[in-house]
DNA sequence: AGCTGTATGTCGGGC
DNA sequence: GCCCGACGTACAGCT
């Protein structure tokens, strides 16, 4: 990784074209090739960079260039796309290298996959008699979180999320209509399951003949495995 | 703008919870006490973070810690949100701080809006004699992007995305819905535009009887003004 | 301030 | 590799 603090100007073409004026920021250069234009304040986003794969070349200003007091060019190109992000160094204020190694990497705790896992293991918290048909049932439009047969062997498509808001809703409702179209599974029942439903998806659940349930991760997480979770 | 490295752990904990291992990474802290934790990969994207406004304390581990290595404590804490970052430093094998100053930001170039003014001045894409109504047709849940008429006279609104997706397709149906219900204007066609439509948009769409299309940008801007265009 | 739609989104999982 | 949905989404524009 190299980190370079520096006057700099800065152009971007791609998906879309963007221009950075003149102003001093950190240029971050990772080991894959990777470069983040950092300003010192803003969020975790750069105001611009350019992702892997891609190459950066460095190289001299042509005449036009010095004359604006450019010394350095740095084109970093994408490997697969045409994305190119061109930098101009005016003035070098910081430069040096470190050797980090690879970085094990986040890990996560307490999210919708888990919570999928967790109610496909005990899919009975729906009701007594509840069996697991599939999770990720497929549908043209994307896949059901789970499906499931109820006590009477009617099918039961569930969306699970952490917090339930109407978006939720309304992605069961489209699954809803699809699979009911199919004589082998209709009439289908809708479940909205999520840790928090918020008051607002549920009225729209309920007038849509969705029930909706209250997930308690804790509870489904200790029933499932006391041990596990690192921390 | 402080740039460390260092060999660290930290833990996350606020919308989730999250962990990471001990290595060597960037830890950046801009002027805001915003705190960045970079590895030498990836994306833009930082391993962990801590957006803005939040502060940073430095600390001494306890007896526990020390134990384990860690030579200083970094808690950067959300100002508003218990959200929380605890960084555990072993060992700092760089430390430099820089004055960057105000950012002036990025300029950007070439994005929806501009579809929209195009397809306006091109309505006869749709086929010919197609005539526009007006831009951003207003409804009570919100503008229609476009209002025309085909060259039988019946009304079409259209919806215009950059790339298009599901929910472009719901938003469209609803404006449909609303707009069918005004005796002047019904019977609505639905026409969904886009730079790119994926597959389940397209089958959501047609499902519903709302006609495709696939604008090509530069073909239409190439049309509308062969010169402009900053740089 | 809350809501909505966009994003050079990025990221991870299934197929 | 594509396709799709989640995300500590962030962010800007508008009501």
């Amino acid at each position: 990784m190299r980190l370079v603090v520096a006057r700099c100007s800065a152009r971007y073409s791609g998906r879309l074209n963007a221009h950075l004026p003149l102003a001093t920021r950190l240029v971050l250069v990772k080991a894959d090739g990777s470069v983040l234009l950092h300003s010192d304040g803003g969020s975790y986003k750069p105001l611009n960079w350019m992702s892997p794969p891609c190459s950066l070349a460095i190289g001299e200003p042509d005449a036009e260039a010095v004359e604006r007091g450019v010394s350095q060019v740095w084109t970093v190109q994408h490997a697969k796309s045409d994305d190119r992000l061109v930098v101009e160094v005016h003035e070098v204020l910081h430069d040096s290298a470190h050797e980090l190694g690879v970085d094990p990497g986040l890990v996560k705790d307490g999210v919708e996959a888990h919570l999928q896992e967790l109610l496909a293991a005990q899919i009975d918290l729906l009701g007594g008699g509840h069996t697991l048909v599939r999770r990720e049932f497929p549908t043209a439009i994307g896949p059901v979180d789970i499906l499931a047969r109820d006590a009477a062997g009617v099918a039961v498509a569930i969306e699970i999320k952490r917090r339930g808001d109407i978006d939720g809703v309304e992605q069961l409702t489209r699954y809803l209509e699809l699979l009911n179209r199919d004589p082998h599974l209709a009439p289908v029942r809708g479940v909205f399951a999520a840790q928090e439903i918020k008051p607002q998806a549920r009225v729209l659940a309920t007038d849509r003949g969705i029930a909706c349930v209250v997930l308690d991760y804790d509870a489904m997480r200790g029933v499932d495995d006391v041990d596990s979770r690192l921390f």
